[in-house]
DNA sequence: CGGTGCGGGTTAC
DNA sequence: GTAACCCGCACCG
């Protein structure tokens, strides 16, 4: 499919990205010039992938991920280059009361990360762990963000090889709402207790009301908790409806017009409301809608990659991390081990992040696991992220208000667009050199049994897909979590 | 305090 | 030359 047929077909348009359907690297010295439409933005972009979004789009201008990513200097002021931190997890890979797992979002300033990472684990006290993103041949997952004319071009590079980190918008969210509770004097007295038990944190209730136990210990930030297991395969839910959730948490329900920008009728969450394309999820697999996301397949002349194909099924978040976690192994029997940790634990200090890591030795980790995918994401709605692009990078940045009228458009294919996977790379190295079938269902499987989730569309999945990939990935994971962030800040309150 | 971007500099390939 | 990083600085919320 050379993008030149593109057009003609309806239907692909509405399930894959416009960015990945046309050809172009961040690099090129010369972008696409005529968007046509814009991709509604992704925020937990995994994978080759490419996105083409409107200069207007407020997460967009922000280069917002739900990764932690940090600024990496390539001495390119043209493009914005960021790497993945990873995710902060407990060492031990603790199970909290409800059956999640700790998964923080890494401290993206290293100060912070340095301090974040000598808190320990609120549920079990045991040391947290940063577990460095290898995703992209050994080295951090990396992610472009270049703006030209109208239109904000993102390139990410690698595919995550471990789970999920709280969200940016949860840490905010989760974090205000700490500081609230620290405010009140009722709860100061409270912390005391708690400080006092610190590792204690198993709720009173059986529900792990947790929060009240956050404050105790040393910042919000240890209090991600993440309810993997619970969910299996959200399948069913509809990527729309996900898409909301995500976000949810990040702006207040409010509800804000926000999209005032856009002409879109109702914007609030225009995935609640997005009707569904014709060509959307449906004719995707089931069990595709959760993964939709990211699957790549460079379908352009040239390179076809036939294995591409990318799974996702949910649930694989957590798989991961326990995978990974034990990986590095501390005393945590873990039960899995099989893939040898590539990090010393002690890394503690400083190391930990860039844990530079010979490619080779890692195959491991491109294994099944791929922790994320999750359709749709996106959610332009951030209605209380307004900022314009300050002082981003120098490349011409203005945002020119484009054209509102996208905005249908692009909820539209965001939606549907994660269904598509392109392969991209036409980078010959690229590719995910370093897959393996066997290993990967394999991987799957072991992750599967860990979780014990039930994932009945997974296997249809996997046959169908052919190499690569991995491992499920509930899309609840989001979901879930984001529920349980709220829980925790509601029960404070 | 921490997120984010910039940019000089280093190192390894 | 490229890519990955380190480090400090500045700005901002």
């Amino acid at each position: 499919m050379s993008k030149g047929t593109s057009e003609s077909f309806d239907e692909a348009d509405c399930v894959c990205s416009y960015g990945m359907k046309l050809t172009w690297d961040i690099n090129d010295p010369k972008l696409p010039q005529d968007i046509k439409q814009f991709d509604q933005f992704q925020e937990w972009t995994d994978g080759y992938v490419r996105y083409i979004y409107s200069s207007d789009d407020k997460n967009a201008q922000r280069h917002l991920s739900g990764w932690a990513m940090r600024n990496t200097n390539n001495h390119n002021c043209q493009i914005l280059k960021k790497s993945c931190l990873g995710v902060v997890v407990c060492n031990r890979n603790c199970t909290l009361p409800d059956g999640s797992k700790l998964q923080l979002r890494p401290a993206i300033c290293d100060k912070a990360r340095q301090k974040q990472q000598k808190k320990a684990c609120p549920n079990c006290n045991s040391a947290l762990e940063l577990i460095p993103c290898r995703g992209h041949s050994g080295y951090p997952v990396t992610n472009f963000w270049r703006q030209d004319s109208k239109a904000i071009f993102f390139q990410a590079k690698g595919v995550h090889d471990h789970p999920r980190p709280e969200s940016k918008s949860e840490t905010e969210a989760r974090r205000s709402a700490v500081k609230r509770r620290i405010t009140s004097p009722h709860f100061s007295q409270k912390k005391r207790l708690m400080e006092s038990e610190a590792g204690r944190y198993h709720d009173s209730g059986g529900h792990f009301t947790g929060f009240h136990h956050l404050p105790s210990m040393e910042g919000p930030e240890r209090f991600n908790i993440i309810s993997e297991s619970n969910f299996p395969l959200p399948a069913q839910h509809y990527p729309s409806f996900q898409n909301t959730e995500p976000y949810k948490p990040a702006y207040e329900p409010v509800s804000t017009p926000v999209d005032t920008v856009s002409p879109l009728p109702k914007v609030t969450n225009p995935r609640i409301y997005m009707p569904r394309p014709p060509c959307g999820y449906e004719f995707s697999v089931p069990g595709y809608i959760g993964s939709s996301s990211y699957p790549t397949l460079y379908k352009d002349s040239g390179n076809t990659q036939p294995e591409s194909e990318r799974v996702h099924l949910n649930g694989s978040q957590h798989n991961m991390s326990p995978l990974n976690v034990h990986d590095r192994n501390f005393d945590n029997s873990s039960k899995h081990h099989g893939w040898k940790p590539i990090f010393g634990k002690t890394g503690y200090g400083d190391r930990n992040e860039y844990g530079q890591i010979q490619p080779n030795a890692n195959h491991h980790y491109y294994n099944g696991e791929y922790p994320c995918r999750f359709s749709g994401t996106g959610s332009p709605t951030a209605p209380t992220l307004q900022t314009v692009i300050t002082t981003t990078t120098k490349v011409s940045y203005q945002a020119l208000k484009p054209s509102v009228v996208k905005y249908g458009d692009n909820m539209y294919d965001a939606k549907t667009l994660q269904n598509c996977n392109h392969l991209i790379e036409s980078t010959p190295g690229t590719t995910y050199p370093e897959i393996k079938l066997q290993e990967d269902c394999g991987v799957i499987k072991s992750a599967l049994a860990y979780q014990q989730d039930p994932i009945p569309t997974k296997s249809e999945r996997e046959e169908g897909l052919d190499s690569y990939r991995y491992g499920t990935y509930t899309a609840n994971n989001f979901t879930d979590r984001v529920g349980q962030s709220y829980r925790y800040e509601n029960g404070e309150y």
